[in-house]
RNA sequence: AGGAGAUUAGCUCAGUUGGUAGAGCGCCACCCUUACAAGGUGGAUGCCAUCGGUUCGAACCCGGUAUCUCCUACCA
């Protein structure tokens, strides 16, 4: 130890291998203590780890460090997801600036890459979270391609495929383009593009008439198959049920009547594409209408529409404008912003195409994983969330479950090449067509959605579909940590396959983190390249301090600014802690202690009311902290933390002890020591779910005959500290220290608001009134001396209070007149200032107060405890009034 | 368009059974006092967005308004 600086750099990587050396982590199968479960949401192997993780797993391993203090068999399961499209279209890329290409190269070696990149990867992640402090069991870890995972995915499959909520169709899906595969809702963003409206002339069929339609996407025209209007719109009404020439192609389709449309908008005639646009195919379905598709699976126009044939969407749109033009059809063309989807893999444009694909069925599904949040088997932390998590399950749709990537769970369905029926088995290869019983059989080329396997993470983690131990005893889990944006995509879809597989929720609690900001809450992305490296941060002022930061921060329902200043600042906050016990540890001489001495006293008379009131003090932030956390509210607790470390031990507690501690007689020296050992000892413990490595660093430093590990320590509590807390704690020492406090404060501020540097040496009257009050002063006379930096202090009364500062202390039964004479220190006019300030106060409170007491309403209504509190607050205000006033005159005498 | 949230010190934000507003950072003054200058002591700064209601009493509860943020959907 003991650089004057704390140096995570030294201690973080020998602190985790400590950790590690001993299996801190490990949980039990079966054991006598209670379980406590958490699944880690699991990575991306996509690449590196982001500040929101580290916020993420911070909070995890706030609550799981919590639990193993307290006593509980924790489990903390980390994993790893294959992130089917992210990977595939990473690795794609990294191969391609190889000048190697998926498609040259097949499938199976295609895959091979990607394994490759998996292990490199994947093992980088896995460090990263070691660096953040991360308390998982890393013998579980769990990647979504494992075999058992594998075998699970398949079962579960089958299973509901045979329920028919599994099955195939056609139907109209995202899809990208470029990487040619369905995506799923969340892997669209749309975002604002300035384009263009063509207001385009349709020709009425037999007549020289024409309706104008405006579009942005001109190209599709060739795939209409009706024209649409509002079956109110006046404008159009005789129009329904002609038919329309569509331009370019001389087709003729009808015109139709259908609410979607809005009058108000563009002409108020909508051409219908049923196989490129959502909306027109929900119009196309109720009408029935034909669905005539214009795109090959990679964005150009299909053959069959020869002058267009094989041009790119966006030359497409170039050309049929132009011949629109040429044929005079183009009305006009306005400026128009759009919101368009684009694929957030490989940033094209999404196109709505109609496909062939699996779908799983939800309405049914949803319901119970609906009611189990409404009736609170499992609460949302902060409850707000249940609200939009209603909304979005009310309104489920079924979910596309078959993507066309090489990269995840292939579909386990087999096609007969002579029945073209479906085989789908849960173990390796169909032998025979379940139908015909023919040998031909071919695989299913897609793979499933990332989503459907990290759907049933909850329990393939721990085993499924074979009855582990691990399942009974873990199985749910306790809280689920994870971002809101993904409450539907995964935590809906956990509680669903959890309720349909397992009979019961995943997990007991769903905690939504914040979101992390840069510094001017803007969200961290690529684009705008404000993303926080945590690695970077953790090498320039170590893990705690940016858990620290993340945690002290933390408020539910609110997202984090990520500010520089504020992270130095509890890099700070770490050295403070680091010095408060270097304090502690580095007074010599040394003895070791073993534990019993650490957890109980010897006779409680060798304990000083400094001593006492540390323990009270101790005593208070702990319930608090404790409170907190039961309650999820982790920034409160962090900052309990805080502000006892700072504000009582540092700065107070060191400061009252050092005088016993430097110049006392070698026993009470002794005694000093053993309770900061004993404190110590204890705050490590409280400190260590936020703030691993300098804890159980300084634990490790603690002079015990035999030190054993801080992680798997056991949390103070009321009862294991039994009696050493309640043995020193004492209220009646604690008043007297704070009213101790009080006196110096008063006198500090004199000394302050006259600018009275500490050089200056000044001598005080200190007068007591009352047995309390002379007692306290006089036991504490060095103490004031001290940290006042007094030349000598007096209790008797000065003869005068001319040319002197005045204070009137005032707590209870505590009572001090602090008078300081000021001739030849300072001219007057600070004093008289100060004092005429406080004045002012003091006159607002008895304004207030008599304005209130004379109302008797609030005589009548209000709490009795509280009106007659504040008359006797009346009363010493008005004493105060009076006696700043007299010592204003005084000061203001001239002699 | 629908839904949710926010508005408190210069900045970032706390503030639950309604009872005279808090923290960190920043700022000002003085100080390297033997744990720490990544420090110490003291100080300044608020019509708690706005209008109304309930109440003896509102930052807090209810309603309206303004501004901002996010989510979902859509813009033919």
């Amino acid at each position: 130890m003991f650089s004057d600086r704390y140096q995570p750099a030294e201690v973080e990587e020998k602190i985790y291998k400590l950790w590690m050396d001993n299996e801190c982590f490990k949980a039990e199968d079966a054991s006598t203590r209670p379980p406590f479960c958490v699944i880690l949401p699991p990575p991306n192997v996509t690449g590196q780890l982001h500040i929101g993780h580290a916020l993420n797993h911070t909070i995890q391993d706030v609550y799981v460090r919590y639990k193993r203090l307290k006593g509980f068999n924790v489990l903390w399961l980390p994993g790893i997801d294959h992130a089917g499209i992210a990977t595939q279209a990473i690795v794609e890329k990294s191969l391609a600036k190889e000048g190697v290409f998926r498609k040259d190269i097949g499938r199976e070696e295609f895959i091979n890459k990607i394994w490759e990149w998996k292990h490199k990867y994947g093992d980088q992640i896995l460090s990263q979270m070691k660096r953040l402090g991360n308390s998982c069991d890393w013998d579980r870890l769990t990647f979504t391609l494992d075999e058992g995972v594998s075998q699970a995915v398949r079962r579960v499959f089958l299973a509901l495929y045979k329920q028919g909520a599994i099955y195939r169709g056609t139907r109209l899906i995202n899809w990208s383009p470029k990487l040619e595969t369905a995506l799923s809702d969340i892997e669209v963003e749309h975002k604002d593009i300035k384009g263009s409206m063509w207001h385009i002339k349709y020709p009425i069929a037999g007549t020289d008439e024409f309706v104008v339609v405006a579009t942005t996407r001109p190209e599709t025209l060739l795939g209409d198959v009706a024209v649409c209007v509002h079956p109110d719109d006046e404008r159009y009404k005789n129009l329904v049920g002609k038919k329309i020439r569509l331009p370019l192609t001389g087709r003729e389709i009808p015109v139709i009547a259908d609410s979607y449309v809005d009058p108000e908008f563009g002409s108020g005639v909508v051409k219908i594409t049923p196989a490129h646009d959502f909306n027109d195919y929900a119009v196309g379905v109720r009408h029935e209408l034909p669905m005539i598709n214009v795109l090959t699976l990679d964005g150009k126009i299909i053959d069959e529409f020869t002058a267009y044939a094989g041009l790119k969407v966006k030359d497409a749109r170039k050309q049929v404008v132009q011949d629109l033009e040429d044929q005079s059809l183009l009305e006009k063309t306005e400026v128009h912003k759009n919101s368009v989807g684009h694929c957030s893999r490989s940033g094209c444009v999404v196109e709505p195409m109609l496909s062939k694909q699996w779908f799983m069925t939800m309405e049914d599904k949803m319901k119970p994983a609906l009611h189990a949040v409404v009736n609170g088997t499992t609460e949302f932390v902060p409850e707000m969330w249940t609200k939009t998590y209603r909304h979005w399950l009310e309104n489920v749709q079924d979910w596309c479950i078959s993507r066309q990537l090489w990269w995840g769970h292939r579909i386990p369905v087999w096609y007969c090449g002579d029945c073209e029926k479906e085989t789908v088995i849960e173990v390796g290869e169909p032998s025979a067509c379940d139908h015909c019983g023919s040998s031909k059989l071919k695989q299913d080329e897609d793979v499933l959605d990332t989503w459907f396997s990290s759907a049933l993470w909850p329990f393939t983690t721990l085993g499924w579909p074979e009855k582990t131990e691990s399942l009974k005893t873990f199985y749910p889990s306790d809280i689920m940590v994870t971002g809101s944006d993904i409450i539907f995509f995964w935590i809906a879809r956990m509680m669903a396959q959890g309720i349909e597989f397992m009979k019961d929720v995943p997990f007991r609690k769903v905690y939504f983190n914040s979101l992390v900001r840069d510094s001017q809450g803007r969200k961290m992305s690529k684009s705008l390249g404000n993303s926080i490296d945590p690695v970077g941060l953790i090498e320039s002022h170590g893990a705690d301090a940016l858990r620290f930061t993340l945690l002290a921060q933390l408020s539910l329902g609110k997202d984090i600014k990520f500010s520089q200043t504020r992270f130095e600042g509890y890099r700070n906050f770490m050295n403070k802690i680091w010095n408060g016990a270097r304090f502690a540890l580095n007074t010599e001489p040394q003895k070791m202690y073993s534990p019993s001495e650490l957890d109980h006293i010897g006779s409680k008379s060798h304990y000083s009311v400094y001593d006492q009131w540390l323990v009270s003090s101790f005593e208070k932030m702990l319930f608090s902290v404790e409170k907190n956390l039961e309650n999820d509210k982790l920034g409160e607790a962090a900052q309990d933390i805080y502000s006892f470390v700072w504000h009582e031990f540092c700065d107070w507690y060191i400061e009252l002890s050092k005088i016993r501690l430097y110049k006392a007689r070698a026993e009470e020296q002794e005694q000093s020591r053993l309770l900061l050992f004993q404190i110590w000892n204890r705050l490590c413990k409280v400190m260590h779910p936020f703030i691993p490595f300098i804890s159980e660093e300084i634990y490790q430093h603690l002079p015990l005959k035999d030190v054993d590990i801080l992680a798997t320590a056991e949390f103070p509590s009321q009862e294991s500290d039994k009696n050493w807390m309640s043995s020193l704690k004492n209220e009646v020492s604690f008043q007297e220290v704070e009213n101790l406090k009080s006196v110096i404060s008063a006198i500090r501020n004199i000394r302050g608001e006259n600018r009275l540097g500490a050089g200056v040496k000044i001598k005080a009257y200190l007068v007591p009134e009352g047995d309390l009050s002379q007692k306290i002063l006089g036991q504490h006379e060095q103490t004031i001396m001290r940290l006042c930096m007094l030349e000598t202090m007096d209790q008797s009364a000065p003869t005068s209070l001319k040319q002197s500062a005045v204070a009137d202390v005032n707590q209870e039964a505590f009572k001090v007149k602090v008078v300081i004479p000021l001739a030849g220190l300072v001219d007057m006019k600070e004093e008289v200032a100060r004092l005429e300030k406080n004045r002012a106060k003091v006159d607002n409170d008895i304004q207030l107060l008599s304005g209130k007491l004379k109302n008797k309403k609030y005589l009548q209504n209000a709490p009795e405890d509280l009106v007659l509190a504040d008359k006797l607050l009346l009363e010493k205000q008005k004493q105060a009034f009076e006696k700043l006033s007299a010592q204003l005159l005084l000061l203001q005498e001239t002699d």
